[in-house]
Order: C-alpha cells, then structure tokens, then sequence
DNA sequence: ATAAACAATGACTATTTGGTCACTCTTTTT
DNA sequence: AAAAAGAGTGACCAAATAGTCATTGTTTAT
C-alpha cells in the first residue's frame, strides 16, 4: 500500500527524496505510455526505465491506475477550472460580444494549461476513447465530463438564442471532436501541413463561430446566405 | 501458421466450416474489444468466447494482429473508396454545386459502410489514436491513410478558390474531428441529448459548410489569413 | 476404397506479470 | 543516543499468457 503522507520536515532530505521520486517514476511511466499505450506498459518497465527496484513503485503509487490518475491531475483541473468559468461567464451574458469574450478566456486558460502539460494532453487524447476499464478509468472520466461540460455550456449560449438552431449536443460535440483532433496533430509532430500551430486557434476561432452563429435573416437560410456581422 | 487457402469445394463441409468458424472468432473478438480494449484481450478470452480450442485460433489467424486487419478490411475498403472516388470528382469540379455534391456522394457512401459495420467504426475509433504498436498498427495506418486523404480533398476543393483561407490541412482535421467525435457519441449510445441520429449529418452539413465557404462580401477578419507560400 | 490433406483439441512449455515481504539502511523523533 | 518510522531492494510466488504439437477424427482427392 502506498504511504500517502509525506514525512518529515519540508524541504528535508525525506520530502525532497519523495518529490524527485515521484517525478522520475511519472516521467519514465509517461514517456513509456506514449510510447507504447497504457495497457501494454508494465510496474516492471516503468521501475526499470526509472532505474528504481519493483517495490519502489509500489511506495509510491498504489497501483498504475493510481499512477495515471496523478498524471492526470494538473491538467484535469485547469480544464474544469477553465469551463465552469466559461459556463457561469456564459449565463450572464447578455451579448454576442460579451459571449465571445467569454469563450476567449476559456480558450485561454485551457490553451495554457496544454502547453504546460502537453505530454499528458497526449496522453489524455490517445486513451480517452478506450472502455472505462482499469488504469484507463479515469481518463474516460474526464473525456465524459470535458464532454458534459462542453453541452452544458453550448445549451447556455443557446438560451440567449444567439447561435444557430442546431442541436447543443451536436455542435458542442462538433468543436470537442474537431479540438481534439487538431491538438493531437500538433502534439503528435505528424506535420499534415498545419503551419504555424499559433495560428491554428484564430483559424478555428473564425470556422467555429461562422458555423455557430445565426445568420442575420429570420428564416434558417441554407446555402448561400452570408451571416451577417452585428 | 494460418492456413489461408479455402479448401474444398466452394459451398463444401469445408468450406461452410471454415466460414462460420471465422465469423464466431472475429464476433467474439469484437465484442470483447469493445468491451476491454484491444490490448486487453487474450487469445484465451477470444477462443473462451467464441466456444472454440486455444489452438483453432491459429489455424484462422496468424495472430491478434491479423484477426484485426481482418476485422478492418472492410471498412478500409470503403473508406478509401468513398475518399478516392470525392476526391476525382472534385478535381473535376468547377462550381460550388458540383463540389458540394462530390462532398455528399463521399458522405452517402460512407455512411453506408459505417452502418453496415457499426462495431468495427467504434473499434477503429476507440483505437485510432494510440500508438501504433502490435495489434493496433493497421488500425493507426487506417487512421493516417484517412487524414491523408482528408487534407488532400481539402486542398483540391481550395484550388478553385471555393473555400475560405484556412489552411486545408486545419479544417480537414477539424472536420474530420468533428465528424468522428459525433459517430463515437452515436454509437457509444452515450445519450448526450444528440436527438434523432439522422439528422446530425444535416446539421453538420450547415455547420461546416458555413463554417467553410469563402463569404461572397468584402473581406473580413484577417486573422485566418493563410501564409504566403512560395 | 484408400491415402492424403485438413481440422480441432487441450495439455504443455517458456515467459511474463502484478504484487508481497523479510531484510537492510537512512532519517526522524524522543 | 536510542528507538521508531520511513525508504529501497530484489528474490519470490501464484496466476496468466503466447504459441506449439502430437493425437484423433473428418473431408477430399485419387
């Protein structure tokens, strides 16, 4: 069982002790995941890659589940952190200017957030989809409440009926799909042709936003109407 | 090694054998997949589930590897297919009608893939994006082989000068995202309030071609400009 | 009818794996 | 200084795993 409290003094040789191991098992597990995917990482090759014995893993994590569920955590917060705030910005809007501002700062949060921890967003996109199962649980867990999150906030907007009618689940699923997918071709370095990948936002931003708003006709125009800019 | 060969005359005891036997292995492997995970599964749970001795299964598969190329094969077909056949069709094309309806043949034919094999899709879009390594490598193959092909339509839609510039490389990916997040939330039956399944691919449509198309008007923001290219 | 090829089986081997533990050494507390 | 607690180790265990193979029964070709 792993010892959860960190003894000693701070800054003493235990607590510096346990904070360098603790690193050189999460980087070693995290480079191995990447590499070669959750469930086929085993606590015998991470200790190795760490040049620790077997039992020191089990002093410091409980299991791999444990392990990923620390991997995980930094990020998992900045990511809720960044859509509650959107979401209660989002219900006191009462613009489309206002309603935009707070989608930026959302962006914002999260975007630093990614860039911080860009190997566990990895992470995160490459397992997210598998079944809820073992170390890959709570991965999942997040994915559904990134997923949650991202309708409520879409059907909050909508009740100012500031974008188009379509279906909250569906856009707000849309954008989720198409961030992920553009992250994961940045951070995977398989260069598709992206450019810039600081450009990548403000593109998105435009395609998004032209598809969501509602166009300035009162009839749900199909083909060649063009929104109009309030 | 697996015999590859179909023995017999067609229609033969032999024959109809080895057919229903594959079918048993490659139902109960899919099932299981879904349910744990590619990596998960042994070949005791598959030979367990399917009914079947430990050792048949090498007489129908060289491996977990090739049981999943098999699984694929289908659905790679028509993807590829789908994606080729767009993709001639829109060199060819020199208004927006024609183009959009290239766009809709691929959708029509893809969509008819995906729901004669839904399994297979959530098997392709559970595992797409993890590393590719043993079993999942044709699965990762099928997934690059897609964004390929994504980006390449994209740009050829571009050089009619029919599309806003974005980079073709970003909105293929978004799109293809978007669509790919929509079909896991369908058949994950995750309910998120998407309503009826039919009318997603009719508001994505409006979405992303909203989204997408070069507005008729004067210019507009400059942020999504593309960088000159020499 | 008979020989040759095919099919199915499950015991067997080789390794690998998650997890434990007694033992030793170091740090902290009293 | 002595006792108590923490930390690291790697041998060890039981269970699981990929893949093989001799054996037995079935189908096909001659």
């Amino acid at each position: 069982m792993a010892t959860l409290k960190r003894p000693g003094p701070r800054g003493g040789p235990r607590d510096v002790n346990r904070r360098e191991r603790t690193r050189v098992l999460e980087d070693a597990a995290l480079r191995l995941f990447l590499e070669r995917g959750l469930d086929a990482v085993t606590i015998d090759d991470i200790t190795q890659a760490a040049g620790v014995a077997k039992g020191t893993f089990y002093r410091y994590f409980e299991d791999k589940a444990a392990l990923v569920d620390a991997l995980l955590a930094p990020v998992r917060e900045a990511l809720l952190e960044g859509l509650e705030v959107c979401g209660r910005a989002l219900v006191a809007a009462r613009d489309v200017e206002t309603m935009f501002e707070a989608y930026r700062a959302m962006a914002a949060v999260i975007a630093g957030a990614l860039l911080q921890y860009p190997s566990v967003v990895r992470l995160y996109l490459q397992e997210c989809r598998g079944p809820a199962v073992g170390a890959r649980q709570k991965v999942v867990a997040l994915a559904r409440q990134v997923a949650h999150h991202a309708v409520d906030i879409t059907q909050k907007a909508h009740t100012h009926g500031l974008l188009r009618p379509i279906r909250p689940a569906v856009s707000a699923l849309a954008v989720v799909g198409a961030v992920e997918r553009l992250l994961l071709a940045v951070l995977s370095e398989e260069d598709a042709g992206l450019g810039n990948p600081l450009e990548i936002p403000d593109a998105l931003t435009t395609l998004v936003l032209d598809g969501l708003r509602r166009p300035g006709g009162p009839a749900r125009r199909k083909l060649d109407g063009e929104p109009k800019r309030p």
